[in-house]
DNA sequence: TGAACAATGGTCACATACTGACCAATGGTC
DNA sequence: GACCATTGGTCAGTATGTGACCATTGTTCA
């Protein structure tokens, strides 16, 4: 309750009302989109202010990206808990997956690019090298459930996993993909979310089929 | 939501900051025995910083006075309402007073030493004024309800107006100073409450009682 | 009683935070 | 390839905040 502490919030204050104002403008319009100028307005700030917070436009994008990659990677690994089924778990990761491309179009667009090898976006080694991290540890995390399903005999023994996972993945990416950047904001969430919860279970559901072999 | 905007918001904040910080201060320990330093201190500022805001000590202490006497000033005013019997009204207006005189130490305390005669506290003309100016409108909504009552036939015809309202004031005054600079802070709101309650309705009954004549 | 001292309202030179006109680089247009 | 519009980044000037200091007042104690 010092004035000393006072200052100190205050100013975090001022770096968090910048970042709300520079998230929703890069998720509104994408990076290259958004001007200094804007997000100084938005944020109810000179243009000087800004960069009396951070050094660079770049500076506060790569800022974002940390921590939401930070916050998708986190709720990733909180995934897998006990007593739930793996066609559950996956269900969860597809919901969480969902959550975070709404909430992020930017980074889940970089995303998508890197799993279709378009390679970078000119991005800092340490968010490229993270979101291959977090990218790599969701497909990691898919595989984990499908071995969970298979040791409590949910799954067949000898699907590929391999398969399967890039299968699922591929299922979430180009859903979302295809509903979020295509046709209107009208019904988007209630589109992607029922789409992507009948796809999946049909696709689970010919795993679990044994006439299928689950192949 | 502009620039300007925020800032003049801001600013409106600081002072506000300063205003609840003293408040409370003053509350707490009369005007006399706070200092600037700790209202600063309060308010997480730098006594330069108060001085920012407010010319001189005393303008902060007025400007607090002003603002309590005009919030009390309007609930009582706000006080008659249609279809409540007058002995409602009374009672309704003895607990706006003692939440205020609960709320308000020091601004009690000054209208008391007014009914007491025992002079002003030095206050500045305008506070001077405004301070008498609540105590009669206050004393008058008092004999306002009275009349109210005489002529709905809730008291007798032939009551001494200016002596009832003389004594309910009084009762309402005597009563809080009491218990709010003796004693301990123990449960004092509820004994305040609970003996102004018992006590007006004794008397209210004894005014409606026609075998002792409203005398 | 009056010298020494403590306490505190108020001031001001310095420090920090904020602003927006300006500049340089970039990309688009004709 | 000259012109222009746009925009990331800079910086001199302004607004806001700080606390050591001063002047005054009241208190203590020899």
């Amino acid at each position: 309750m010092g004035l000393e502490e006072r200052r100190k919030r205050e100013k975090e204050n001022r770096k968090n009302a910048i970042l709300k104002a520079a998230r929703k403008l890069f998720f509104d319009k994408g990076s290259k989109n958004v001007t200094v100028e804007s997000i100084a307005k938005k944020a109810e700030l000179s243009k000087g202010s800004v960069y009396l917070y951070f050094k660079s436009k770049e500076d506060i994008y790569t800022q974002i990206l940390l921590s939401d990659i930070d916050k998708f990677h986190k709720a990733m690994v909180n995934l897998i808990q006990e007593g739930q089924s793996s066609s559950a778990m996956l269900m969860g990761l597809a919901n969480i997956y969902t959550d975070f491309s709404l909430n992020d179009r930017e980074l889940f667009r970089i995303m998508m690019n890197y799993m279709l090898n378009t390679d970078n976006m000119n991005l800092p080694e340490e968010i490229d090298h993270l979101i291959v991290k977090a990218t790599n540890k969701t497909i990691g995390i898919i595989e984990e459930i499908f071995m969970m399903g298979i040791r409590s005999g949910e799954f067949p023994q000898y699907i590929d996993l391999r398969q399967k996972r890039n299968a699922i993945w591929g299922l979430l990416n180009g859903i979302i993909s295809l509903h979020l950047f295509t046709g209107t904001e009208e019904k988007r969430e209630e589109r992607i979310r029922s789409t992507i919860k009948t796809g999946l279970n049909t696709f689970l559901r010919g795993m679990r089929t044994p006439s299928g072999n689950g192949q």
